[in-house]
DNA sequence: TGAATGTATGAGTAGGTATTCATATGAATA
DNA sequence: TATTCATATGAATACCTACTCATACATTCA
């Protein structure tokens, strides 16, 4: 089980670990993607992680709507809405144009589609 | 622009907020699903929220690993891995088999799959 | 121009969370 | 059985984040 025989060429952490399939993580070390796109990743989805903004995006999924629309499917004060929808505003998650004194919000693309169905899937089991 | 005349039964908030667009607010609200599923939602967003975790999603995408192997593979403590481990046993989003002193951990199903697949596709602009 | 309306934002705060350290549990081995 | 190895977990801490409050900004209208 112990194939730490090979190399690593002699750093200070040898033996620090002693039970690595070494083949096996081998492997998949060569099939990470650059660390900087998997903190983009989690930096994705944590902008869905919250329960106003996934509110606010399910709203979205039906109709383009003003911040105080969605004060009012929310049930939440301006100031929160806006805060929030800065986030997804700067994860580029939704777009917007105004309108006179109006903002309008909408899904940015439909990659956020596809993500709220797959989660919906996953959350229904 | 102001629709507000129709009704809401005089509740003590009318007139809070005036600009509300009535009738595709009323209609957003008819499409909301409940808010229960919404915040499973937005907790299972929260899973994959952090760098760690998908780091060792990741990782798992490749091939079934045992925390030990995590632990080369994502150059952390132990204690740092069984930690996130956890938080994704919990969320059902891995799953495990034991093997003599060993836990394998593995994706769980094909959702996960889809929501890294769509989320990588939109890091990826 | 001044008032009103719709939206954005900075500061402050309370609650949450990822890591580390120390230790516990549990299986294999001598 | 005692020891070693693989993994799990509780406590402590430092950092992060969502909301509220107050206020600023911007557009329309009188």
């Amino acid at each position: 089980m112990n194939k730490r025989a090979s190399g690593e060429i002699g750093g200070d952490d040898v033996c620090k670990t002693v039970c690595v399939h070494r083949s096996a993580v081998d492997a998949v070390k060569e099939c990470m993607v650059g660390d900087g796109t998997l903190r983009e990743l989690a930096e994705l989805f944590k902008v869905l992680s919250d329960h106003t903004r996934i509110r606010i995006l399910h709203a979205l999924l039906h109709a383009e709507l003003c911040v105080c629309d969605l004060v009012d499917v929310l049930d939440m004060n301006q100031s929160a809405v806006s805060h929030q929808l800065r986030v997804l505003r700067t994860a580029k998650v939704v777009k917007y144009r105004k309108e006179g004194r109006n903002v309008f919000y909408s899904l940015d693309d439909d990659h956020i589609f596809s993500l709220l169905r797959d989660g919906m899937d996953h959350v229904r089991e």
